[in-house]
DNA sequence: GGGTCCATGTACAGAATTGTACAACGGCTT
DNA sequence: AAGCCGTTGTACAATTCTGTACATGGACCC
C-alpha cells in the first residue's frame, strides 16, 4: 500500500527542521502530531527513518534515500502551488451561470455590458430550467425562483419578477373581456410543466382548457407568441422590451416569481465568483422596473 | 498553503477512473470520502479540477495542466515504495539490540551463532543499562530487568538471571565464614548504582561497609574481580563461563534479575524484528541453565 | 547547584474525517 | 413500462486524528 503522501510531506519538514517543534511550525501542526505522522510512515514502510541525536532528529540511511524522492515529490507540489496561485487569487477566470431561459435571456442581454465592467472574466450561461443543485457542478452560480433545501448553498434574493399577457402587435383582439380573452388561442408550456409561472393562472382563467399551441421553453413560447400563434402569460422583462409584442391588460398581481441567485458556499469566497454576483446583484437592482413590469412603453 | 498532497492522489485516483466508485475501490476508501477529498482540493486550489458528463467526470483544462504535475508526484512515490518493499516483506536489514552490558556480552557472545541462522540480518547490541524506553528509538529491541509502564510497548519474559559470589581463581580465601569474607576487599558499583542486582545484598553482608573497588558497569566489576581486585557479586552467566574466575559458596536465593525482551508493538510486526526477537527467545531457552547458575564447572 | 528555556512524550477532550446506510437518478435489458 | 444495476449525494454514527495541557529531561546560564 502507498504510504500517505502528507506523511511525507511531514517527513520532509522533520528532515528539515531536525526537531519536531521545528517542523511542526513549518507546517502548522503541533509537535506531537508531528511524531505521529512521522512513526505511522515508518510503520508503514517498515524501517527507521530517524536517528536521536541528543539535540535533533537525523535521517537514518534509509530515510536518505527517501529524501530524494521526496523532494522530487515537492517540487512537484510547488508546481501545483504555483498554478493554484493564479486561480484563487485574481478575478479571472471562467464563470459559469445557470438560469431559466427567460432569465438566461435577460442575463445574456446584458452580458456585453457585465463583461465591459469585468473583462478579464468570461461568462458561460447556461439555459436550464430544471431544478438542479449546485453540487452537481453544472454551473458556479444558478438564478432560480426556489431556494433548495441543501447544505452548502448560499442564497441572495435577486428580485421579483412580474408576468403579464401579450400577444403578436397584429394579434387581433376585439374585445378584451375576460371571456372573450379565454376563448381565444393561447401559448403555454406542456402539461409536463404546468408548475412554471402563470400556467395554473391560465388554465383556471380558460376554465381548465390547455393552450393551443404548447411548448417546454420559455423561448419557444416566446416565438410562438410573436408569430402571432395566440395569448401568452410571459415574464415582463421578457414581453415589454419586444417591440413585436404588446401587453393585453396590466401586470397579473396573482403570478410572479421571486428570483434567488444561488451558490455553494466554498465557492462563494473566489474573487470571479463573488465579482459576477455583485454584478449580477447590480443587474437586478438597476433593471428592477424591469423585472417588475413598470416600464411603459408608448 | 499548499494542498494536502494525499487529496492529490486522490485527484489522480478519480481522473483515471472516471467515477467516485472506481476512485473509491483504487484507493480503498468510500466513495464519498472521494468526492469529499475531491471537493477540499478543488476549494483549496480555488479552481474546479473535474466537469460532471452523465455517466464520468472528466478533468477540466486546470485538471488537465495539475494532472503532469501529480503524476510526477505519483513516479517519487512509486519509487519510495518500491525501497520499502524491501525493508518490510524480507527478513534482512539492521536490529538494533540494547541491554546492559552483561547482558550484551552474552548475546555478543552467541551472536556469530544467531547470525548463522539469520545471515542477512545485521546485529547492533548496544550496552546500556539506563532505563529507557523504545519510542526514544535507542534500539529496535532491549532487554531489561523491568518492564516500563509505557504505552505502545510489548515485553516477554526470556528467564531469570541467578548470582553468585566470585574471585579471581587465585584469590586467596582462606576461610569461608561469612565474618571471614566479610572482611576481605569486595569490588561493586558506586552509590548512583546501589539498585543494580545485589549491591544492596552485599552491603547488607558486609555491614554498610562500601565496596573497595567501585564502578559503574558489570564489565569494569568483572575486569576488577578477574585482577584480583576482591570478591564480587555477579551474574552466573558472566561469572561461570570465566576460567580465570571461581565461585565462592552458591547462588545466591535473595539476589536475581528477571530478564524481558521488550518491543515497540509497531515494530514486531516487521520480519526482521520478529525474526530476531525468536533467536533471542531461544537462546535464552537454549542457555537457561547458564543463566541459572546451574552449570557446575570441575 | 539552581533556575530557565527548549524539546519531546503522553493522556485526554474535542474536532475532523470516514464509513455506512439509504434515497435518488440514469442507463440498460427484458 | 418495469426491473435491475451502477453511480452519486446526503445524513448520521463511528472512528480517527489533532491540539492542548502537563510532565519530564537535557542544555545552558548564572
Amino acid at each position: 500500500m502507498d504510504p500517505n503522501w502528507d506523511d511525507l510531506r511531514v517527513f520532509l519538514a522533520l528532515a528539515r527542521g531536525g526537531t519536531l517543534t521545528k517542523a511542526a511550525k513549518v507546517l502548522d501542526v503541533s509537535h506531537p502530531t508531528v511524531a505521529r505522522r512521522v512513526h505511522a510512515l515508518e510503520k508503514q514502510i517498515g524501517a527507521r527513518l530517524f536517528d536521536r541525536l541528543p539535540d535533533r532528529f537525523v535521517p537514518t540511511s534509509v530515510g536518505e534515500e527517501l529524501l530524494a524522492d521526496t523532494e522530487a515529490m515537492e517540487k512537484a507540489a510547488h508546481s501545483i502551488h504555483r498554478r493554484s496561485a493564479g486561480l484563487s487569487d485574481t478575478v479571472s477566470g471562467t464563470v459559469r451561470l445557470s438560469a431559466e431561459e427567460a432569465t438566461a435571456a435577460l442575463i445574456a442581454r446584458f452580458s456585453a455590458g457585465l463583461r465591459s465592467k469585468l473583462p478579464q472574466i468570461e461568462f458561460e450561461v447556461a439555459t436550464s430550467h430544471t431544478p438542479a443543485n449546485l453540487s452537481k457542478r453544472e454551473a458556479d452560480l444558478l438564478i432560480r425562483e426556489q431556494v433548495p433545501e441543501l447544505g452548502g448553498i448560499v442564497a441572495r434574493k435577486l428580485g421579483r419578477a412580474a408576468y403579464a399577457i401579450y400577444a403578436a402587435c397584429d394579434f387581433q383582439v376585439r374585445r378584451a373581456t375576460p371571456a372573450a380573452l379565454a376563448a381565444l388561442p393561447w401559448v403555454g408550456f406542456d402539461d409536463d410543466h404546468l408548475r412554471m409561472p402563470g400556467q395554473r393562472w391560465m388554465q383556471d382563467y380558460r376554465g381548465g382548457r390547455r393552450p393551443e399551441i404548447r411548448g417546454n421553453n420559455w423561448l419557444v413560447l416566446h416565438e410562438a407568441t410573436r408569430s402571432g400563434g395566440g395569448l401568452a402569460v410571459l415574464p415582463c422583462h421578457l414581453g415589454d422590451p419586444d417591440t413585436a409584442l404588446k401587453r393585453v391588460g396590466g401586470v397579473i398581481p396573482e403570478v410572479f416569481a421571486d428570483q434567488w441567485l444561488l451558490v455553494h458556499r466554498d465557492l462563494r469566497a473566489l474573487p470571479r465568483v463573488r465579482a459576477v454576483m455583485d454584478a449580477v446583484v447590480e443587474l437586478f437592482q438597476r433593471e428592477r422596473a424591469l423585472l417588475e413590469g413598470r416600464i411603459v412603453r408608448t
